[in-house]
DNA sequence: AGCAGCATGTAAGTGGTTACATGATTGT
DNA sequence: ACAATCATGTAACCACTTACATGCTGCT
């Protein structure tokens, strides 16, 4: 898949699961999917026009109370099932924190250290979090639910790996 | 600092270890960083013109052979260390391999599996790479080497924790 | 003579963020 | 009445990629 299209299947994903307004489904990708991926306003809603266009989704307007929520359609969720079928390409890696740290010996005295306490902070903090969620979701085991462990167990594994990676080095500094 | 300067960073520091021309700092750049960072040809040119522009940087016109070689000027150098300093933010994360796997439940028979599979892979693979780059430094131990060394094992936590959860996964399917 | 790699650039397009503008609904 | 939050959008801007155009150098 081009990296296009990515945005589309964030947003066909989410409203698999519930009709949502689009601001919803902003709420909804930072909640659940918060912490490997992200999308702002200005790409949800032309998104969520262009694939109202198409015919991917379709706004309920339900009588009574909440109308206006987008549902996906039959044809958006075999769109979906062909996104996520379809092979993708990862963008090239860029991480600013080892771009600063490889040029260590230009840093001023301490900042490398503070750059690593930093990231082991971070680390910390991701770890906390991710043991909120489990919590949260430990009696539900249905097979979807088996899947969004696996994407929370990830956060949990490279966390883990931050932390140990930012030890390690700090205590090398000494 | 704001997400640009990035390039300017990353082309400032190459250049700090040795004068080159504009392909040579996309190739130091790609090999040595390569792992966690990325240029295109596009970024880099434009960059070095305005870098030369503001004296950052300075064609060396030298006699004989290598001529025009971008080469670092005491500017140069004291941006470097002040881009160095400023604090940065990190990009919103995106995984393209999460992202999928979260709607796993949607996912056509044995793409889970496969998704899986390629990840174990790819941290296999990175693995050998760094194996190679550990092997290659081993007698150096000058002051830079010690920084290198880190994003080095970075990029080995990091490859070795997405391995044991790939692997983890692969056997919680069956 | 011809090819591979070195070298420099530019133009178009894209994906994405940010900031702004606007208004409805709900709780206090 | 007011503030906060829900809700929808758009315009400007930005970083970056890709593809293309061009020519040089050194090897065979």
């Amino acid at each position: 898949m081009a990296r296009t299209a990515q945005t589309e299947l964030a947003v066909l994903g989410a409203l698999s699961t519930a009709p949502m307004t689009g601001y919803e489904v902003r709420a909804a990708i930072t909640g659940t999917l918060g912490h490997f991926w992200h999308e702002s306003f200005g790409q949800i809603y032309p998104t969520l026009a262009r694939l109202a266009e198409g015919g991917l989704v379709r706004r309920s307007d339900s009588g009574r109370t909440a109308s206006g929520r987008f549902e996906i359609t039959d044809e958006g969720m075999a769109r979906l099932r062909e996104l996520l079928a379809e092979p993708f390409s990862a963008p090239p890696a860029r991480n600013a924190l080892l771009l600063r740290l490889f040029f260590g010996t230009e840093l001023e005295p301490g900042r490398g250290r503070e750059l690593l306490e930093d990231a082991r902070a971070q680390a910390m903090a991701a770890l906390a979090a991710f043991a909120e969620i489990r919590e949260e979701i430990r009696d539900d085991d249905s097979p979807a639910q088996r899947y969004r462990t696996m994407t929370l167990s990830y956060g949990e594994h490279l966390a883990r790996a931050q932390l140990a990676w930012a030890q390690e080095c700090l205590r090398d500094l000494d």
